[in-house]
DNA sequence: TCAAAAGTGTTATCCTTACACCCATGT
DNA sequence: ACATGGGTGTAAGGATAACACTTTTGA
């Protein structure tokens, strides 16, 4: 017996900025006969070794491909192999292949051209309700998605304990970084659409599509392309902290108001205005051009730039996120 | 044409503490002939998607069988795919497989049954000379790695900017979690040993053995193997900080001394010892267990045990660094 | 009694947090 | 003049870094 052939996919997280919120691009792919179907993904193109001297060259060439513009910064993330989750690509050799994904990170600076038909920016908070603070403690997570935890757990010690830690239940804290988890334990509990769907498929029944969704638990995605962008957007938020990424998002120069937005934009908490502006200084990555923002209500804002060589002398500085409101 | 066949492999990078010492498990391979041939690599196997569910078991798996030692803590690094880069198995079926790689980081705890032969614990100073500052700034950097980078930068600010901020020449502080970046610029100097095999390679040529070695760039690996272990080591100093993921390496119970001796053996730098004291005592992580350790030259010390409930609650807290000296 | 390692006290300084307040513009 | 957002001062508390010192054992 022939061992079975091996694919390598690449999955893209692209965010950026769009309108002060933090966007990530999601396809929304076609069945053949033109039609629409459901769910939508990440883009996502298979590696041709033949083709492609590394990774990273043939992501960024399929998303340009894909999505008609240039990624900026990229990293990768994961690679996911896991058996039992869905793969979108899995027949397209006409064979059963397995696919290996390897996830990237991309970010990529404000403004940007136009996009193809049926790649989209969208709000990540259609996919991660729970994940955004910045008007407070977001309803669903006490309405909706603690009672059915606290169902799941049951009296399992360890269930409720983890539930408690990851979705601030009972007085813990909020901790931004642990998207991943929290996606995760949501998918153990049964409770993300995904996980009922690839039960249906590991159980070898049809697809099961658009079953009674409750909406407080993300929009699902195809194949495990919500688990790969819950990585990402943990990791991203971790690395505001330690490295100068944040910039890679804005555009030349902005103001601190502008930088601020951004930050609580990706991480989803509100931050104190004053002490945010004085930890900027205090790390000297931004400096003042002299000019101003263009009109807008209120006061006229100073416009800053990146201080890229600065960044390159200490490149495991990031911004502090001084949080507003306990 | 019909496309290449692709090959994963996984490679385990294990950490454990031996006598105090961090310590890197190594496996000499033999040739066919049964003589051991000249270098050392990482723990290696092939990915079988048939037989393996995911990578940690498959990792898992064959690390037992090629050491004979279970792992702790396992957690995925990097997956390495560039074309040019050495790869040890891919003539294993017959054909020209491109070989994609899988790093895995492993922590074992430092009580350890005996090894097979050919697989042994090897000193990470013997791979990366220059990272060892616990005895104050290693000679090396000074009379053999600057002098070598400065002539590889000639006049490029670029070059001589990062090789200063990286090796800490002319007064840059040390960074010691940026040993992927040290290692990446010696090879791209040239200076690492596989950078000129790999290059013959490329050419074409036979694989050249024993070149006269400068031993301060350190001994090089098989195919990539070197660059894993950068990458494994630069991961875990970075997360010493904010991960309790020290303890991983450390017996059930332990002094307050060989905790702080292991933080400085895997980071490379000494502690300063009564504010590392303090910092430990603050985060709540360990707790005295009332008796001591049995008799050393000395007054005997008390015994401290991890608390593993309480890192759960807070698995984002690990320990701080105060550094000795500057 | 002395070497060796464990363990304690104390201070200056810096960073973080939390207040409350003033400034410049468009309408 | 006033709403709107931009921008500043200051003080308490905690963390960090840098000192030097005492304690308890084995040899």
């Amino acid at each position: 017996m022939t061992s079975p052939a091996i694919m390598i996919g690449l999955s893209a997280v692209v965010f950026a900025l769009r309108e002060g919120e933090a966007r990530v691009l999601t396809v929304r792919p076609r069945a053949s006969s033109g039609a629409p179907v459901a769910l939508e993904g990440l883009p996502f193109g298979p590696f041709d070794p033949e083709g492609h001297r590394t990774f990273e060259l043939a992501l960024r060439e399929f998303v340009a491909r894909q999505t008609r513009f240039q990624l900026g910064y990229v990293e990768q993330l994961y690679t996911f192999g896991d058996k039992g989750r869905d793969a979108p690509l899995a027949d397209l050799g006409g064979g059963a292949a397995r696919v290996i994904s390897v996830g990237y990170l991309g970010l990529a600076p404000a403004a940007e051209a136009a996009q193809e038909r049926d790649v989209v920016w969208s709000d990540f908070g259609r996919f991660f309700p729970w994940e955004d603070w910045r008007a407070g403690r977001p309803g669903v997570i006490d309405t909706v998605l603690a009672p059915a935890l606290e169902a799941w757990a049951g009296r399992s010690r360890g269930r409720g304990a983890r539930a408690r830690a990851l979705f601030a239940l009972d007085g813990a804290l909020w901790n931004e970084e642990r998207v991943l988890e929290r996606f995760e334990l949501l998918y153990e509990a049964g409770l993300a659409p995904e996980a009922a769907r690839d039960r249906a498929r590991a159980a070898g029944a049809a697809p099961v599509e658009a079953t009674l969704r409750e909406p407080a638990f993300g929009e699902p995605m195809v194949s495990d392309h919500r688990r790969i962008l819950a990585t990402a957007l943990g990791r991203l938020r971790g690395k505001l902290r330690y490295r100068p990424i944040i910039f890679e998002l804005l555009d030349e120069t902005f103001t601190l108001s502008a930088l601020q937005r951004a930050m609580e934009a990706v991480s989803g908490i509100a931050l104190h205005k004053q002490n945010f502006r004085r930890a900027v200084e205090r790390t000297g990555l931004v400096e003042g051009i002299g000019r101003t923002a263009p009109s807008a209500p209120g006061r006229p804002a100073e416009l800053f730039r990146f201080r890229r060589h600065a960044a390159a002398a200490r490149p495991s500085l990031g911004l502090s996120l001084p949080r507003l409101r306990d």
